[in-house]
DNA sequence: AGTGCTTCTTATCAAATGTCAATGCACATG
DNA sequence: CATGTGCATTGACATTTGATAAGAAGCACT
């Protein structure tokens, strides 16, 4: 199966050649998984780091109630992973799933660590996914305590445009922290306005 | 000045030797912060993390009505930084301002660079951190999308119970994405709660 | 002790969001 | 075509949370 997407990301994400590519794709795998199916659920050790290739995954945790609490959606060229429990090899309180036919590449540490030893800056470009990936978690947070369910539509908007078309509503209500009712209702606010002002 | 908490750190979550502590203690410098002083405003770069070795440090941003939304407290031998800003070189969208007397030491990616060549283990355990910080945000969201005021509260008082003593309680609030005056009343509940049950 | 400042609490009312129930719609499937 | 299923919307109502204002307690400073 060939992988555009995956070696495409490892040379320009991860500073890797084409030959240091070829070299690191024994280490790593790769998984069609169906509409609905799990890559983890929780009480599981999330053994893989998913690299989307095509598709759409999501993870989300579940509370008391059995509420879906969704932490993230990743479609191509996305990652999701329990990193902590990959890292810690603990086991997760998270589930993984699909939301359309997917394709993924599965990588562990091991992997990490290979492409480390071929190419020694990939740490560096490992390190600054991370520190991406923390600082667009600091921006959500602050949307989550500073502002209203409006502006945190909005902003999802903006910011995953590609997303609307590919994902049912009350995921991304469920996204965003608020019931798909108040999604409903925040959608009809947004559409009158903007009929009064055009 | 003495750091023991900042070369405790070095050693135990580094992987350091104290010899090696003593190789890169000229890439860092030692600040004392005032009450209320601040470390970094909105639309500066963020040149330094922040390790507390003494005091309490808070991370905010303002929102557009000029709220204040606390996305992180620091007590010793906890780090703060607008870790993006530092990594990328871009201006920062945040505030960092001590809430007592407080001692920190500054250290910057050359610092991390310095330690990582006197200690090749050091990127490994920089990673963990980072791992770490990111399950920490996703739980954090988790419950800011997933829970009542009330059991964010009470998670965060089981969680921190040192800050309970040391922070203001409307700067909880922030932190909790509440106002003061909701804290309030959840206390309230919580107290009449107690009360009846005993 | 007096003064001003901040924090916390309380009360009241308003706004935002949740809950529950019903409906309509699109779509897949028999 | 008929039917069932899941999703989105809507309305009525409840609950939670916010906004505003007032007051009490603690605390620093004089």
């Amino acid at each position: 199966m060939s992988l555009p997407n995956f070696t495409n990301f490892l040379i320009e994400k991860g500073g890797l050649t084409a030959e240091e590519v070829r070299q690191v794709t024994p280490f790593m795998r790769t998984e069609t998984v169906a509409n609905n199916a799990f890559l983890l659920k929780a009480g599981e050790v999330c053994s893989h780091s998913f690299f989307v290739e095509s598709g759409v995954l999501r993870l989300y945790a579940l509370n008391e109630e059995g509420k879906e609490n969704i932490l993230q959606f990743a479609t191509e060229n996305g990652i999701v992973s329990d990193r902590g429990s990959v890292f810690f090899q603990e086991p997760s309180t998270y589930y993984i799933d699909a939301i359309e036919p997917t394709v993924v590449v599965l990588f562990d540490e091991a992997f990490v660590n290979e492409v480390a030893k071929v190419n020694s800056g990939f740490r560096v470009h490992n390190e600054k996914l991370l520190q991406n990936h923390i600082r667009h978690l600091y921006k959500r947070v602050s949307l989550l305590i500073g502002a209203s369910a409006k502006v945190r539509y909005l902003e999802f908007v903006q910011r995953h445009p590609d997303l609307m078309l590919r994902v049912p509503q009350w995921m991304i209500a469920s996204y965003l922290g608020i019931t798909p009712e108040s999604l409903s209702r925040v959608r009809k606010a947004l559409a009158a306005e903007n009929f009064k002002s055009n």
